[in-house]
DNA sequence: GTCGGAACTTACTCGTAGTAAGTTACTTGG
DNA sequence: CCAAGTAACTTACTACGAGTAAGTTCCGAC
């Protein structure tokens, strides 16, 4: 018989399990498909929920991918930013920060593709977080690259920014390219070649 | 009187002609608000027409979008080659390639954005669309690459591959800061720290 | 003229973001 | 134990954008 009492599978959770099991679905579906790929009823779906308690917890879908990249954002940047301060030297730290990037999103691909290669937006909260993140690394460089100058010399503010947006523009791109390619030379390859490349040029940045 | 005569303001045209006009307002849309921003009924209004003649000639969105793609690719490839192909050395193409990107990208700041910072989609074909620029742009600096090194010696082509996507993700992110930056340093103080940074490294890369 | 094809439209389907309004279960005071 | 009260949750929508089926209108060739 079927009785009345036989539905155990999945009760009522409070407010924060809930959020919890939600994003947790979501980092996974948004890591697979992309934003553009994810609906909503996907992660629904897969939580085992309706849509509109989705809505309820974080608003829209781009307050959800926020929420994704918020806990990814954080870790990334901790994991960058203590390779780079452990270093004894600038040169090492370089080399350092590189590594401890490409290692990070080698270990994390999901974490990857929510933040940068497939999450892209063309506008809206969503790309001014990804925005946010791409910022607080350029700050990072930025304070890498005038460790790295002769101290106490004032230097020309806009060579600096050029600089630091250049490195974070060719290591996102290699990030991409090394998910991209069959057998990718491994992080310490890449950082290496990275540093060879630049580490000369660093000492070309003139005084304002 | 309302004469049954009075209907002069848009006659029918030929399809070349009609493709050419709704490609035009396709390239000023896409430019001002994106791939995701504009629907085709956007296009479709602005021309005057009916959406299903859109997709009868461009047979989808994506297939307009490449459409856009296609000339500015052209366009913008045939520029900087150019503009490397006459300089009289390796140093001196290096910052005439930067140099003509970034102008190229000034003067056309509508193509810009159909091209890179708006237009990335996460799947489909138009971003392999402008996976192919990409490609043919590293593609050309990668033999620039190989014209500064000595020549003969065998070369690693992992390192190669690694410089020039390095610079790909460099220029593209300081045009994309440049058109964020409210007054951005000239495409010239650009090429020339972009070209001191790199043109000391370009030389340490290594035997295969 | 009338026939054939190219140019063009109306009126849909389908999928997905987002919402209004209600229902069910848990808790807490009496 | 029972009756609110409230947090958790659902059904059943709207709105909008991509894409399509099936036609209608104009123009040129014979």
């Amino acid at each position: 018989m079927t009785s009345t009492t036989e539905r155990p599978p999945k009760r009522r959770r409070d407010r924060a399990a809930r959020e919890r099991e939600i994003l947790e679905a979501a980092e996974r579906i948004f890591g697979e498909r992309g934003y553009q790929g994810t609906s909503m009823d996907d992660v629904a779906a897969k939580v085992g929920v309706s849509k509109p308690l989705i809505y309820q917890y974080y608003g829209s879908k781009d307050g959800l991918f926020l929420a994704c990249l918020a806990r990814l954002r954080g870790h990334l940047l901790d994991t960058v930013a203590d390779a780079v301060m452990a270093a004894p030297n600038a040169e090492d730290a370089l080399y350092a920060g590189f590594l401890a990037w490409f290692r990070f999103l080698d270990e994390h691909p999901q974490a990857w593709s929510v933040l940068v290669d497939e999450g892209m937006l063309s506008a809206g909260p969503a790309a001014a977080a990804t925005d946010e993140v791409r910022a607080a690394f350029i700050e990072l460089i930025a304070t890498m690259v005038r460790m790295n100058l002769p101290a106490g010399r004032p230097v020309d503010d806009d060579e600096v920014q050029i600089v630091a947006q250049s490195i974070s523009g060719a290591t996102e791109r290699l990030a991409i390219w090394r998910t991209r390619t069959p057998t990718p030379p491994t992080p310490e390859k890449v950082a290496r070649t990275l540093q060879d490349l630049l580490w000369q040029g660093l000492h070309t940045i003139k005084s304002s």
